[in-house]
RNA sequence: GCGUUCGUAGCUCAGCUGGAUAGAGCGACGGACUUCGAAUCCGUAGGUCGCAGGUUCGAUUCCUGUCGGACGCACCA
């Protein structure tokens, strides 16, 4: 929402909120945010739209009545608030006539300054946000990219909208799954290193894991071999931590690898191998104040059933911990590192319950944050050819995935004539690629599964990333052709003429103008909801809004030079929101392409 | 069995806290390049919003039931 709609919501309020005490009213009219703000849905209805219907029961009156006197009522506030715009009331919705000057005075300085965007409803707020959090026995899959690119996506929303954001990875870097490849790798590896074998680190760590099914085969003690290397690296066993070292640097160096090509990355991260043991103190505390209970055996549990959920276990029978204990002591941890206003998990919906239960016990503890915790959970990642699976080899790795998209759309680049024109075909490639994946991705609700299908990914048509960086790329390139220097030089003295805006100001234009001006609702509607597919719906809606609008405004072959000039502020205005929208959704923003 | 979640056009998906005529893209069909890059644009066809009740001035949206899919209910992570 603008500075200039938000202004007009806060007028029609108080103006409600007079009304019903002129009246004698004790009830009121509710907080602002009951008050809808909609778009008419054609434009000669006006810009804004409230509807009244919620407040006939309240003043006893029918909604049109309502929307009538509302109308005198701020059409009575005087100069400063008409100044921006002329109330109207539309049958039983009370619309607002947007002064257009303000809005593409508003709209046309972003060309001229980067720190455009000033409404920041999120200002103050810290948010932490954990995603990713691989294992180390194998590189990432496609599933892994959905979870990445949630997880900067939202961070970047969440900044954008004023939060302090702290990106929190954790490394799941123990376990039997690690002890598996170890095995396979002492079997099988003989002493290689990635190096030797030609293999990206984490691949070569993937592999042996892939070994272990083999090696299951000719050894059938495979299994409790492992987990007697997990017994010997548990008691601290020098040689075998030598080995898990190892292996574990060639995965998380490989994995770093991908993060960077996929332009994610952390604040900060934690090792599962650090923080497993924690939570049990807490636990402990817990039993002692009768939070929990202690079964016959020795092990200790929360009884959640009453809110719904089921028995869980908190220390074995041995006294050891488990994972949601672990989580228990990561979560409080973080909470002294780094006190957060919010703590989001990007984790797969599968594990939706353990949140549940997870933030339920962390309540019972008298922890007050626990109310501010979040599970964005995400659905699968399903192929037209059916679910991944490990055992059946259907898993899409990511760095192959990302090759792969390049290599089609270098293809492309080729194929149009455009490899002399774009300075580095393989560099421009690779950027398609990601932004081709990364808005595939986030187009969807997150809540959902969804479907990933590669063909419809490469068509290079339609509502995908390539689209909104084609866009992106004609803007700039008309941006050239225009001359930036005219634009630079105003840039100095910021701000844009009047004469300027006014030439802007008839029906071709409004519709791409009224689309720029929506941006902070888009991104206040990301960040509160935390969905990325709403900046990513709003980023086609602008792209295609431009497509339509250059199509039939020529910029530069048109006889009238201040039009022109009008023009260009415009394109300006539109490349400088596509790309910090490509930002949020970390889609590469290209000049040429 | 219990719980969570999803069901919108032939396909893949939008639809923000209930609001004015449910929208995109793909695919299909028909058009537009001597004109700022056609990876584009314009037009046409295509929907009982799974089904049945309920609440409401108004329901794709909220509630109940039901059918169908997915996921979960480990002293695994």
């Amino acid at each position: 929402m603008t500075d200039i709609k938000r202004l007009w919501k806060e007028a029609t309020y108080k103006a409600l909120a007079n009304l019903a005490t002129s009246m004698g009213l004790e009830s009121g009219v509710g907080d602002m945010e009951a008050l809808v703000a909609e778009y008419p849905p054609k434009p000669e209805l006006g810009d804004i739209g409230f509807p009244m219907f919620s407040y006939a029961k309240l003043f006893k009156k029918s909604p049109a009545a309502i929307a009538g006197e509302m109308e005198s009522l701020l059409a009575a506030k005087g100069e400063t608030l008409l100044r921006y715009g002329r109330p109207k009331a539309v049958g039983p919705y009370l619309n607002i006539f947007l002064d257009r000057l303000s809005i593409i005075g508003e709209v046309l300085a972003r060309g001229t300054r980067s720190d455009w965007n000033t409404y920041l409803p999120f200002n103050g707020r810290k948010v932490m946000v954990e995603f990713s959090c691989p294992n180390t026995n194998k590189p990432l899959h496609l599933g892994h990219l959905r979870n990445n690119v949630l997880g900067e996506s939202l961070s970047r929303i969440l900044k954008a909208a004023g939060a302090q954001v702290r990106k929190v990875n954790l490394i799941n870097d123990r376990g039997i799954h690690i002890c598996k490849s170890m095995l396979a790798y002492q079997v099988y590896g003989g002493g290689r290193s990635p190096e030797d074998e030609g293999l990206k680190s984490d691949h070569f760590v993937g592999k042996y894991y892939v070994l272990f099914n083999q090696l299951k085969k000719e050894d059938p003690g495979a299994e409790e071999k492992a987990q007697e290397l997990l017994r010997l690296w548990e008691s601290g066993d020098a040689e075998t931590l030598a080995l898990w070292k190892k292996m574990n640097q060639w995965a998380v160096e490989g994995i770093k690898t991908t993060y960077a090509r996929q332009g994610v990355g952390f604040d900060d991260y934690y090792f599962e191998s650090l923080t497993y043991t924690k939570g049990k103190q807490e636990v402990l505390e817990g039993l002692s104040r009768g939070v929990f209970y202690r079964d016959g055996d020795g092990s200790v549990w929360a009884d959640l059933e009453d809110v719904g959920l089921d028995r869980k276990v908190l220390l074995r029978r041995d006294g050891t911990s488990i994972y949601i204990t672990q989580d228990i002591g990561t979560a409080i941890q973080r909470s002294k590192d780094w006190p957060f206003d919010e703590l989001v998990y990007v984790v797969a919906s599968e594990q939706h319950y353990h949140f549940r239960a997870l933030f339920e016990i962390l309540r019972r503890l008298g922890y007050s944050w626990s109310k501010n915790l979040f599970h964005l959970a995400y659905g699968l990642v399903n192929l037209p050819s059916g679910r991944m699976k490990t055992r059946e080899g259907t898993v899409v790795d990511a760095d192959d995935l990302i090759d792969e998209l390049t290599v089609l759309a270098q293809k492309e680049i080729e194929a149009k004539g455009r490899d002399a024109l774009v300075g580095d075909p393989a560099a421009v490639a690779e950027k398609v690629a990601l932004g081709a994946l990364h808005y595939y991705l986030l187009q969807t609700s997150p809540t959902k599964d969804m479907l990933y299908d590669p063909e419809q990914s490469l068509s290079f048509t339609g509502n995908t990333g390539p689209y909104i960086q084609y866009m992106g790329a004609r803007a700039c390139s008309i941006l050239r052709k225009g001359g930036e220097g005219e634009l630079a030089g105003r840039r100095e003295t910021g701000g844009v003429s009047p004469a300027g805006a006014a030439v802007l100001n008839n029906e071709s234009d409004w519709p791409l103008l009224r689309c720029l001006a929506s941006y902070s609702s888009a991104l206040e509607a990301a960040a509160r909801v935390k969905e990325p597919s709403i900046m990513a719906a709003y980023a086609h809606e602008l792209a295609s809004s431009f497509s339509g609008w250059y199509r039939d405004n020529p910029v530069l072959s048109n006889p009238d030079p201040e039009l022109s000039q009008g023009r260009l502020d415009l394109v300006k205005a539109v490349k400088s929101t596509l790309e910090q929208v490509c930002s949020l959704l970390c889609i590469p923003f290209l000049e040429v392409m």
